[in-house]
DNA sequence: GATAAAAATGAAAATGCTTACATTTTCTTA
DNA sequence: TAAGAAAATGTAAGCATTTTCATTTTTATC
């Protein structure tokens, strides 16, 4: 069943088909209508491939994600796509795992599929740093690439982000603020927001007149499921001495970790030890009391990328970059 | 660039170039070095659609998906999609919410794009219920349908389950040899498993000779991400006067519900109360102690259900479903 | 009712690939 | 080394659209 047989069955010719699948202006309504009958009841759908050949745009964007399975992404990937398909694209999602090459060759593989547009999802480990992220401006001379959480200069490529650094200095400000002497940063990443939230942190400190310490500065290096890893990490830390009233992290599994240290050992949340998680998850919710979070705008970014890209796909212009605050959202794990 | 330009360069046909770029067998070594070479050094890139028109395949597979963000879809979605991928195969995300109009607008969405296949993620509510699922039906006449999760008997549509109800009932059964008197049922849907989940834990009492009461048998109707709602709903039982010495639920998030329960009410688990969760997923870690957690072999499940659709695609011919056995995975939840 | 302008339509080229079939080249073997 | 078989390559016909440009039809105006 092609654009043929309909011509055929309503005696006009294949343009006037092609015109009526396109929403042309320029046909008789008697005509559109004839059309559409003989295609309704032929229950005929084009090709959307030869559609493509002759658009050159498949109407798709490609989602680069390092891990659909991680809970923060999956949140980001649910509301692009949702985003997305109000605006009548496609998204085809190509996850690729955190190591460069595979994300090169996966960013080809969507680029040889001509998307129209790639977004990258959790893409906080591409810094201004020329060698490795070469591939992102190559890939930008051809579509439009769009960042979710990332700070990059180049042209044809947008990034929306949350200032982590403020958002996390601020954090730590209420939390010196509401008296605690020992605060443990606890972060498990050296990508650029993972950098951002420490100098936050450090920053907040400094500006306290509170000297740094190197043990009060502890990265885990697990990965995000192993939350039993980051308990006993914590605990190991206590044991060897270590003395803090606070904890503030660089993402919530790392809270739920240290949520469960101190319950193994009876230490009560809030009284004698305060923890802030990042993200504002679900898993912010995981334990009793709830553990207060920073929120940093995930569904504003998202719709924020989607709609830009929308713009500039149709208009051709692109802004350079949206910078969301992220916000301290307070629960039962603090007590300011 | 395109086919042409590479085969004026390397002096050889279009065909060939073809050829090459196909990995055909019949291309003498060195003109398909020459021809790789050129392509390298171009930088080509094969239009998809050309080639989806030609081969009237574009290698993608539509996965259809209630909600990307949901945990355990999420972690479904990463392990198809990446072994879609080791297959040569492409996935397009569509995300439909729970209502059936909408999964069945997103359904032809991925029809009309000529996907390979849909995969159907999540499917859980699709039963043997004729009216509701026509569509499924209806799209299995275009296309392999498989379903993650469902048991359906229909020509071209093929199904992965985990025996569900045997599990709840093992898992209940390993309860009732324990000791516990009193043991509470939580879910939270009415889907197909949800209902077969039910079932097994009925089956055990009555093995057991235990009579089955209404107030043991409790549905959570709010969402999956309300896990405060959860512990409140539970608490409310608990000050009505339920009296219970072991909880086993449908999904992880009421467990952890359940424990952030018991810990707001200074219940020991696992020594005055055992919870036993389902899905194996993150949130079984998120609670100190952790909880115990039925497997249902997510991972297995989407990589049979791949080779079976690579099967398929190669060969022509589909079984009709495979059933995996769940396994209770024991943590300090519980005391057995 | 003739003429010009506008609207509607159609013919055909273009899109970039795959592949059946025809042709040429290379390899075997007597 | 000639003949036949096998391997490699090329030609050209699809594939299902969109779109330009030419043509026809309709409408408006005097």
């Amino acid at each position: 069943m092609t654009i043929y047989d309909i011509s055929k069955k309503a005696g006009v010719s294949i343009a006037t088909v092609s015109r009526v699948l396109n929403g042309s202006s320029n046909v008789k309504p008697r005509t559109r209508k004839k059309v559409l009958d003989i295609i309704e009841q032929c229950g005929y759908k084009p090709n959307a491939f030869a559609r493509g050949l002759g658009l050159n745009s498949m109407k798709t964007v490609g989602i680069l994600c390092a891990d659909a399975s991680d809970l923060y992404l999956a949140k980001a990937i649910y509301y692009i796509e949702q985003n997305l398909r109000e605006s009548g694209y496609n998204s085809v999602l190509c996850c690729t795992g955190y190591e460069i090459p595979s994300r090169k060759k996966c960013l080809n593989l969507l680029l040889s599929q001509h998307v129209d547009s790639v977004i990258m999802v959790g893409s906080n480990f591409i810094m201004n740093n020329a060698e490795d992220n070469k591939y992102v401006v190559e890939g930008a001379a051809s579509v439009p690439i769009m960042l979710l959480n990332a700070d990059f200069d180049c042209p044809n490529v947008y990034c929306t982000l949350c200032d982590d650094y403020k958002a996390t200095q601020d954090a730590t400000e209420c939390m010196l603020d509401a008296g605690m002497k020992n605060i443990l940063y606890l972060y498990n990443s050296t990508t650029y927001s993972g950098l951002k939230k420490l100098a936050g942190f450090q920053n907040a400190l400094v500006t306290h007149d509170i000297p740094l310490k190197k043990e009060y500065q502890q990265c885990f290096s697990g990965s995000r499921e192993d939350i039993d890893g980051v308990r006993d990490f914590v605990d190991t830390l206590y044991k060897e001495g270590l003395k803090f009233d606070g904890i503030i992290t660089s993402e919530d599994f790392l809270a739920i970790g240290a949520m469960n240290f101190a319950k193994a050992n009876k230490i009560d949340v809030p009284n004698e030890l305060q923890i802030v998680g990042y993200n504002n998850s679900i898993l912010a919710h995981c334990s009793e009391p709830n553990i207060s979070s920073i929120d940093n705008r995930l569904e504003d970014m998202c719709i924020q990328l989607v709609k830009t890209l929308i713009g500039t796909l149709s208009q051709n212009e692109m802004p350079q970059k949206t910078i969301f605050s992220g916000e301290l959202i307070k629960r039962g794990s603090t007590n300011f």
